[in-house]
Formats: C-alpha cells, structure tokens, sequence
DNA sequence: GTCTATAAGATGATAGAC
DNA sequence: GTCTATCATCTTATAGAC
C-alpha cells in the first residue's frame, strides 16, 4: 500500500479524533498527513470517503487490541474492568471520541452514517460473546437478551465518553456507579435460584400489571 | 423580548436537531428562521453565542416538561419507564440529539462545552432527587453514589440516543436491557437485608482481592 | 503520483444606507 | 432594527504541468 495513502488514513483519524469530523477538511489533514491537497481526492475520491475509509481502519484496529483480554473475561464485572481500562486507554487514543463523533456526524451525511453503523457493529459483535459467557450460569440468561444487553453496553460507554469530554470529574464517577451495578448483578448471581424465583415473580407482575 | 430575537433561538435550536452544530451556520439559521442574516451579529455578536443562548433554553424547556412527571417517581424502574417515554418523545422533538451535538461539537468550541456542561448538570440536577428517592429504603443506598448514578443514567440515554440515529432498531433492543436491568435493581431491594449482607462480601472481596 | 493554480461556492463578520 | 453589499477567508474539487 502506498505511503501517502496510509499518511492521509493516518492524519484523518487523527483529525477527527481531536477536531471532530466538522473539522476534518481535506486541507486540515492533508497539511497533517504532510501531503499536498490535492492528493487527498486522487487515492479517495472524496474527503467523505477518506474519513470513512480511517475511521473503520481505527475501529478494527482498536477492537483488535482488546480481542485478547476480551476473550480471557469470564464475568459481567471482568467485563467492565476490561471496560473501563479500555475507555482509560482508548480515551487517550481518542478512538471512543472518534466513534462518538460518526455518531454525531451521521445525521447530516450518510456515509458517516454507514461508518458509524459499522463501528457499532465491530464493537457491539467484540462485546456480544462475553457477555453470552458472562451470563451463561447466571439466573439472568433466561430473562436477558445479551445482543441488546451488548449494544446497551457500548452505546453507554459512548455516552460516558461524551461526557467525559465536557465533565471529566462528573465522568468518572458515573463510571464508579455502573462498576456498581455489575457487582450487583453478580451478587445476583450468587444468590442464584432465590432470584430466578424472584426476577421471574417481578417480570410477571409487571406485565400483568401494565 | 424581541420578535426576531426568539425567532432566531428557535431557528437556532431546530438546525443543531437536525443539522448539528457544524450545519449550524448564520446563513442557514437565518434562512429557517426568515430573518436577514446580519441580524445574527446584531442580536448575539456570534453564531456561537446565539449557539448557546438557544440549545440553553431549549434544555431549560425540556428539562421543565418532564419536572412533574419525574417529582412522581418513586422506583428505578419507575424512572426508566419515564426515561424511555421521555427518550420516545424528545427524540422526535430532538432535544436529546440537540444535547449530543453540543457534547460531540465541545472538543474544538469552548463555548459548546460550556453549553454542553449546564445541559448535562440540568438533567443530572433533574434525575439525581429521583435515585437519591427511588434508593432511600435500599440495601444499595449505602454502598452507591446517587450523583454518580444520575449522571451514568443521563450519559447512557446520550448515548443511546446517539446510536438510534445509527440503527434504531439496535437501540430499542439496548433500552429493553437497560429496562431489565432496572427491574433486576428492584428484585435486589425486594430481598433486602440478605442482599446487603451478600453485597458487602462481595464488596470486601473485590477489594482485598484487587 | 505529485505538484500548482484555479474555479465555484460557503463562511463569519462588518460598513453603511435606510 | 433591518437591510444590501462587501471583505477576507475558508471549503470541495478539478485541470493540467511535470
């Protein structure tokens, strides 16, 4: 592959990262990428394309780094510590604002839109498995979509990402509170078949009642 | 207050739902507001002044709207039901787009953070009574940060309103097992003291063990 | 593949007539 | 308060020399 195709992939992502994709002009990363312009519309077409095309490389680069630790997690709060050394590191590398910032970008341009989609996807399908094997004892299996529970997952780790960029105190303790929740689920689990008794009466009477 | 004044803060509002902030020009929001765009500079001095001015008010209202309904609420799962009546309607009105705009525009406008910092401490402001009620009785009161847990809400809503713009569908299932998990919370404070007893164990553990 | 030059249009913001 | 006209600057994208 050539060398200025990889600079401009670079660059954009770069830029994205840190000036969001509204700041992302084929000038902005081609004087980052140290190329001309011009360059930016030969190897893509499109300054959309060139962001699209960075942007899926950082997410299936970024979702490859944790597919090893991913793999070795057994617990819904293994999960999360894996989670939130992933949003420390990531956040750093500024691949969860990055993705944050399709999201966002996706109302207005349809391939930002499409990129964003598969972000998701790449991240929600990484996830998905675990929380499969985390829950797969558990009382809860039965009650719980684990694809949903997945999405639930990373689009809150997105949301928190978001936040974390205007409130970084405010931030961290929302994450303190849903490693919190996950210990709870675990005792939960625990506690076993009192709680599928439980969880099974609540989910009925809900029902009923609503 | 003048006429063009507020008709320019509602044309404001309306191109950052559907535009975002980046389509958010003086042009644009003139044109959907059918005022001369020099009026922009005479009312607010910037665009991104007028920016602020109109998504602050536009939180205010929508903050306002559901005062009443979340001063009734006494339960988590309670508050997600409102949360997810709550995320049905503000999505179709936009204001929970308009606040994931200001968040994902604050990185390269310090005047979008500072927006997106008061939207954010309005709805943490609004939520946080509700947990602190919906906890009082509970085994998890003692062991949670109610601030804490009021701001992950608010951030995961943000997020998961972001990814309905991407795969609306995916969303739905998400919020189905946010809504699980506030029931499981519910179960949890069924059972009472055995839990308390469980959870700080397991708490204890954690710790020592890390 | 890479460069310069340039077209054609959008942008924030201002000056000055009314 | 509101308008027109305008500046300087930015944007995407292309044509054509090398």
């Amino acid at each position: 592959m050539s060398d200025t195709r990889t600079k401009l992939l670079d660059a954009a992502a770069d830029i994205v990262r840190e000036q969001g994709a509204a700041g992302a002009s084929a000038r902005a990363i081609a004087a980052r990428a140290g190329v001309n312009q011009a360059l930016v519309f030969y190897h893509f077409e499109t300054v959309r394309k060139l962001i699209d095309a960075a942007c899926r490389r950082a997410v299936d680069e970024a979702a490859g780094r944790y597919r090893e630790q991913l793999a070795a997690v057994t617990s819904l709060v293994g999960l999360l510590d894996v989670g939130r050394e992933l949003h420390r590191q990531e956040r750093d590398a500024g691949n969860v604002a990055l993705m944050a910032q399709l999201m966002s970008g996706a109302g207005r341009d349809p391939v930002l839109a499409e990129a964003a989609r598969y972000a998701m996807d790449v991240w929600v399908g990484e996830i998905e498995p675990v929380v499969e094997r985390a829950l797969h004892d558990s009382p809860l299996a039965a009650a719980i979509d684990t694809v949903g529970l997945a999405r639930a997952v990373s689009a809150s780790f997105l949301g928190l990402e978001l936040y974390e960029g205007v409130d970084p105190q405010g931030a961290a303790s929302a994450l303190d509170a849903v490693q919190l929740l996950g210990v709870l689920v675990e005792v939960v689990d625990d506690l076993g078949p009192l709680v599928r008794l439980a969880l099974r009466a609540k989910l009925r009477s809900l029902r009923s009642g609503a």
